[in-house]
DNA sequence: GACTCATCCTTGAAAGTTGAACTATCTACG
DNA sequence: CGTAGATAGTTCAACTTTCAAGGATGAGTC
């Protein structure tokens, strides 16, 4: 939380002169605030959906994020490799994940026909009923958390604000996988 | 992740009939593309500090808040409920984590002479040192991420929607402890 | 075909988190 | 005092996440 506060500890070197390490850019007082406003308000309601889906749906919110991505699914099924980009996690939590929600009825492992090291995760209907059972009070939360108390335009300002963040973000951006060509 | 596609798992009872659950207010096309692009950038931001700071601090993101609270409190210590509450996790997480930060020699615990069953944490000095070495690497992923991406009005706009956003999160709100006096 | 290298996914152990149970201490009140 | 109930912090077991390693298959090349 609280973080950035680390100023009070460097007010040092206040004229870096040659051969020093460059004094590095601290964050301005406004800028500290909406940084910790961010740290705050985004673990809370991470914090909030996980205990929300752990009471009612008996599942960690990634979980049934994945869940929702399989419901999404052409025949509501993914490959592996899919669904945890689709997730954003890496392919080893996915196992870890996908055996449980195995264990639970609510995921079933199928073998690719065209690719043998591939598998396929699939929504049961169990899965199914599930999420048609907890989705309701999860939207619930969201939009209590959420939309019930922004302003549509801050809703389209959050939207735009996100994208710009995500983007620069995106695991090693644009052309990730291609850095010869830069 | 992409979240809220539950719609389509749920166009049934449309005019929903007396005795009928109410249908849930799902998210509109909006809502739902703003409430992805949310949990897709803090994901991927916070993903992106815990390596960050695991391969340059050798800590997770929290870890170093705790740090970094400490750092800024009288005398560099505070009472254990006192930092779990600032960081915004369970005194159990922080027992946990504390031990771990002893371990590694940045935190030190001492009794609390006041209260026998209190205890303070201590930042030491080499807490301090990691902190010093290891702040402006996170202070650069955190403007890289967020401040240098975004436009000054922008940063406002956020700083006003977290705020607004945690309000509506804070443990129960204001008089959380007090709802008698409702 | 046989190599080499990339990709798909899993595994096991270590690290971190959670929620409930537990100890010790404090506070309030009769 | 003495007892009931709150509070501070830790601990245990179950669970989740991470990281490094590994087995299997696919794709490109000679």
């Amino acid at each position: 939380m609280g973080d950035m506060g680390e100023k009070d500890l460097m007010e040092d070197a206040p004229g870096a002169g040659p051969g020093t390490a460059p004094e590095p850019r601290w964050l301005g007082d406004d800028e500290q605030r909406v940084w910790r406003a961010y740290l705050h308000a985004t673990t809370l309601l991470e914090d909030h959906l996980d205990r929300q889906l752990q009471r009612d749906a008996g599942m960690p919110h990634v979980y049934y994020g994945l869940l929702v991505q399989l419901s999404q699914a052409p025949r509501r099924r993914l490959r592996m490799t899919e669904l945890a980009k689709s997730a954003k996690i890496t392919r080893s939590r996915l196992s870890h994940a996908v055996a449980r929600l195995e264990k639970n009825g609510w995921v079933r492992r199928e073998d690719c026909p065209s690719d043998k090291r591939g598998q396929f995760a699939q929504l049961t209907d169990e899965g199914v009923e599930v999420l048609r059972r907890t989705a309701p009070g999860h939207v619930a939360a969201v939009r209590q958390a959420m939309f019930d108390r922004l302003s549509p335009e801050q809703v389209t300002q959050l939207g735009v604000i996100m994208r710009v963040m995500a983007e620069g973000l995106e695991p090693a951006g644009p052309d990730a996988d291609l850095p010869w060509l830069r």
